[in-house]
DNA sequence: TTGAAAGCGCTAACAA
DNA sequence: TTGTTAGCGCTTTCAA
């Protein structure tokens, strides 16, 4: 292995010179420089990151802290869009990336904090956390650098990015309530994810304006599963048949709604129309093609990694950066007629 | 930050022995070792992992290769599944993941071995890498322990996992000749895919075994996507309609030719039967459900990162683990009838 | 414009 | 059973 030694040695200057004739710094004969770049080439010098992070403090590393990697959230790959997302930006810096692989046994055994000085990370970037997940509250107690994934969170080390889920699914019942729906019930994930807060608020609001009651025994929720989904949706149908219409808050759920409704022997979009939120990709590829709320998850994990980057960078005016949604609508939906 | 000097000053010992007591040598005191991690509980330590990397010449962590992050590659998402897999076994060890965001650009100016040795990692799992790429011929050369996954080569420090593609693809063309076919086109992917090159041979070989002549023109590359095996086998029908089924290489590729099936007018399973490879999720949420021969990526995954840390911790007897495919029968299959 | 020396946090000979 | 010392590869004062 080349080591700065090596190159000092075979240009016959020292150490010093090398690493700063390689950093960059100008006070450095330009000779000497083009000397030393030569043999560094010849070498394929490169230097070890870890050393450099260990005098430095940095490690030119971002942490990810991921939950659902695991095999049964293949479905919704809301978690690889946005690692694809973060992918994509930290190969235009150079930043690499450090996955954390904590399942819930490891949790309990080291901190968040611990994981992050392991490992020397800049910046971490978390997605797919809980609200009561412990780690939470240690990251806004740490003072390790973090963007958040669709949790409105921020502080001095702390940024977020997300959506205006109150606003998307506010829209999403108003596309269901501008087709004449007026029994609308809604599928939510659960009482634990943020989200899931702002969307029944979403959904409130726009019943509320069209100044129709809210009723909670038409609202369950379906933990993001899809069987769950199902079940749910089924026994909702069965107490209540005068729904005429479904927003689920996630388009897994969505499919598991579908499954129920025929499985009932009702019909989508003729006697029940549904909307799902995301815009996962099976979205597309299922029949009936599901009309929904998109986010663009890719986008939300590459604006995380760009938010993270300028906050190590202290070049962030802002911590919080907020993505738009768009109403896609195709054939689960249409307008109620009596 | 905790240091292991913070630990000995408050323990009133030598970092020498601190370094000992908390890695469990057997030469400490039980006195001192009780201490010293009563100490280092109470003040949340936690051991620099890159500090140590310098001094014992390793890292603990394990990188990865990957190409398909990308956001065209979101479809399949085999990259993902794999990801998940090596994530998993990767958790039940003390290894992290490191991952090199490499687009083409990067990889042209770094070599894979620079970016391993910058990073120091232990050992690599590469996927999704080409016969052409010239990271491969990197590996070999290297000496960095190494496994591939669905590139059978080995060697001292490679490793491979992968499936018996002759096998899986000749059992999937069988499916098709023991229902009546006889006029079976495929739609393989690149030629720079191992996997393809099996794939055809197994085609070969189960068309062979029936005395049943190859033709190369009913074979079409589809380069793994949708969209130009749509193309490929619009035109294909046209040109040979004697065509009654297709082997396509990948799930991905079989829904762009249902597409191009159905643009044609054609009914399946009724006028063309379709069979596909590798069983992602789409597979069972289109209209017709694909029968398919069925991988276990996430398994793949699983084994790679199994493999390379016995390889690294010399207990691998075999540098290779084959794994099994499986025939799902869904509905795009049927028997021919003339 | 260059080099010597110190030190980042850790482990490992070697001595005591 | 413990401590002293050296050193992993690098950057950075400080002096020359």
């Amino acid at each position: 292995m080349t080591t700065i030694k090596d190159i000092a040695k075979a240009a016959g200057v020292s150490v010093t010179t090398v690493s700063r004739a390689l950093n960059g710094y100008s006070d450095v004969n330009e000779k000497t420089r083009e000397k030393i770049i030569a043999v560094s080439k010849e070498l394929n010098y490169s230097p070890n990151i870890l050393a450099r992070g260990l005098v430095m403090n940095k490690s030119k590393t971002i942490g990810l802290l991921v939950s659902g990697m695991t095999r049964q959230s293949l479905k919704d790959n809301l978690t690889f869009e946005v690692l694809c997302g973060i992918n994509q930006f930290s190969a235009e810096t150079d930043y690499d990336l450090i996955l954390f692989s904590t399942d819930s046994t490891k949790q309990r055994e080291k901190t968040y904090s611990q994981l992050c000085r392991e490992r020397q990370v800049d910046g971490v970037i978390i997605q797919g956390i809980r609200t009561d997940d412990p780690y939470l509250q240690e990251v806004l107690e740490s003072d390790i650098p973090c963007v958040l994934i669709d949790i409105p969170i921020e502080s001095e080390t702390v940024g977020c990015v997300t959506t205006d889920n109150v606003l998307g699914a506010k829209e999403a019942v108003n596309h269901l309530l501008s087709l004449g729906h007026q029994n609308i019930a809604m599928v939510n994930g659960h009482d634990f994810a943020f989200v899931s807060q702002k969307r029944l608020e979403g959904y409130k609001l726009a019943l509320q304006e069209k100044n129709i009651p809210y009723r909670a025994e038409w609202v369950v929720n379906g933990a993001f599963r899809e069987e769950q989904a199902e079940y749910e949706v089924y026994g909702l149908l069965e107490r209540n048949p005068e729904i005429t219409a479904i927003f689920c808050a996630s388009d897994v759920m969505a499919i598991g709604a579908i499954k129920a409704i025929k499985t009932r022997g009702l019909s989508i979009p003729e006697q029940i129309s549904i909307v799902g939120y995301d815009d996962i990709l099976l979205a597309t590829y299922i029949t009936p093609a599901l009309t929904t709320m998109a986010q663009d998850i890719y986008k939300m994990g590459y604006e995380a990694a760009k938010l993270l980057v300028k906050m190590l960078e202290n070049k962030a005016e802002s911590h919080q950066k907020l993505l738009e949604t768009q109403l896609i609508i195709r054939e689960s939906t249409t307008r109620y007629n009596s």
